[in-house]
DNA sequence: TTGTAAGCGTTATCAG
DNA sequence: CTGATAACGCTTACAA
């Protein structure tokens, strides 16, 4: 069906290994042939089969990364942002990204890893967000697979591969010391899921902020939420109402912000004025929510983009100095947490 | 390095071609031999090499799906949410999804495509948002490769592939009947661009919905935006500024009227009250919104999943039948179209 | 029941 | 400068 190296011979009368050669450029052909030779493929419409080149070169110039499956959604609109980023970086340098769905459960996770690794089909991976003693990281190290991971290690755990995470605890800690010089005192907040590898993190920067201020830290203001709009409002939800003094919410991520400021409109408060919300990510939408968010931000397209390149890097050479990048936090304070609060709640000035 | 039939051949004493056949569980090998080689095969962390199968094969199992590019980001969680259903479907018939970023200008996105396809590296397309006259259904009509689309051709071209799409038309004049029947007289329209296919579909619901409750249609209500937040936004300002007598605004996708119920509140009316806003789409964060934004519902998802299933089928099985799919559109309303105003653009009731 | 041989489309090695 | 030949890892007639 489609045009080969042999169509292209035949018509020619010269031998594949010779067409081969002229259109790769090499200068052991000579001029006039290279010339015949272009003009035949061009003319013949040929296209150089991309599989068989994988094939004998054993290379695929193919990333692989396994989006977060379906209901655990984890913050779709981070994911996609990382992989515009990965995916225009990869076409720069003339790589595809090939992506696979994680189906439900580990299981089925390592599954898509091992099928895209072992099978051959990817150069290297991308991973996103760490999770603890993630058995990903731990298989592609085994498997001797280049990777590249946006976050880092769980506490504790040695972070020795390429990866690029932002300040995790300086964020929480600015957006806390940010609503305390507001003056709030009563800071609820809502985690990730333990098992996310920033969570510790984030929740050291809540405490660290506190205990600088003073501030007396209670468990009964820390929750978990599920990253998305629907688990920031529960969270927000129930925290408020058995905790009627809260006038703060942090929420790590700006979709539980969204869900977050959904619950404190429905409790009969209005955001920024009772009830200051924080978020953490600056998704595009953001800076639209009503009231405009403030948020950490992550320049997470461009976290896919530098990963992208560190791990071609890697995969086409490899001695490049070792990707270990925690990006500064930087608050982004728009009017979610503006507007002081009356009530009992907050400070005097 | 990878362990291949060789290494099995080698361990066992059998040749290639009977490990080869012992693993695909034909029936022409002794059960004594297959159970070795299937045990020598795990022991030795076995995984069939899917390039060199592909090749094999003359097929990939591989889909391909173009991200649209990164300036005129299409609605991106429009996209995801596509993406996602893309994914999980391909998944489940074992077949993988290969993305690629669409760099600026037309002459690289058909680049993209024919590299996909042209470098055989896909079996069949998925086609995101149809253009008028779209060079993309163009060439992989010349070139052979069964696709799908979400969204159809433009008005007058020949729909002649297989789609999925909405009533465009009811979406808009559902949205815009509504808004009547709330008693605005003076609705503002924000098309998506020219260019996109639905475009004159969407516009013409709004025309004929005025039109049957006898409302004058002005072409100066009517205007186009990017998609996206800030695009909608411009639109809604520049119309509301122009136009004080609006009291209600269609925005066609939800991020425009995200953007638009900002310029709202910026311009110190309030949504839902003072100045009603619909979107279009209902992607996961419209009922987040604030107020929790009125909308036409795309089961973008859904879409994904159908298009990628029937997809698989024509190239598994030429003989399905086509699929030419107008899914009925539901307008789900939610506050942001609530609550009268009170001013004098509306109707006495 | 098993093995030999050919082929998928490409590139690399090595003669001529 | 050009052309056989082999190889990448796999599947599948066809033989034995």
């Amino acid at each position: 069906m489609a045009v080969t190296l042999k169509d292209i011979a035949k018509h020619t009368g010269f031998s594949i290994t010779t067409i081969s050669r002229a259109l790769a450029g090499y200068s052991d052909v000579s001029p006039a042939t290279r010339q015949q030779v272009r003009e035949v493929a061009d003319q013949l419409g040929y296209q150089p089969n991309l599989v068989a080149r994988q094939l004998q070169a054993q290379r695929t110039r193919t990333l692989g990364m396994v989006l977060p499956d379906r209901d655990r959604t984890v913050a779709t609109d981070f994911f996609s942002e990382l992989l515009r980023g990965v995916s225009d970086a990869a076409s720069q340098a003339d790589y595809d990204v090939l992506t696979s769905a994680q189906v439900y459960g580990t299981e089925d996770e390592m599954r898509a890893y091992r099928r895209m690794v072992g099978g051959g089909r990817v150069d290297g991976i991308i991973l996103a967000r760490a999770r603890r003693h993630d058995p990903r990281i731990a298989y592609l190290k085994a498997a001797g697979c280049p990777f590249a991971v946006s976050g880092r290690g769980g506490e504790g755990e040695p972070s020795d591969f390429p990866h690029i995470d932002i300040d995790n605890q300086a964020g929480v800690q600015q957006a806390t010391e940010h609503l305390i010089a507001l003056g709030h005192q009563y800071i609820g907040l809502i985690l990730p899921p333990e098992e996310m590898a920033y969570t510790a993190d984030r929740h050291e920067g809540y405490r660290c902020a506190l205990a600088q201020a003073g501030l007396p830290y209670r468990t009964d203001y820390v929750t978990h939420g599920d990253l998305l709009p629907g688990g920031g409002y529960q969270a927000a939800h129930t925290l408020m109402t058995a905790y009627p003094t809260i006038t703060a919410i942090i929420a790590c991520s700006d979709l539980m912000a969204f869900g977050a400021m959904q619950a404190v409109q429905v409790l009969g408060k209005r955001v920024g004025r009772d009830i200051a919300v924080t978020g953490f990510d600056d998704i595009p939408l953001a800076q639209y929510a009503n009231p405009p968010l403030t948020t950490v931000h992550q320049p997470i397209y461009e976290i896919g983009q530098q990963l992208t390149q560190h791990l071609i890097a890697l995969i086409e050479d490899e001695t490049v100095e070792p990707l270990r990048a925690i990006l500064p936090a930087a608050l982004i304070v728009r009017e979610s947490s503006q507007g002081r609060a009356e009530g009992q709640g907050l400070r005097a000035e």
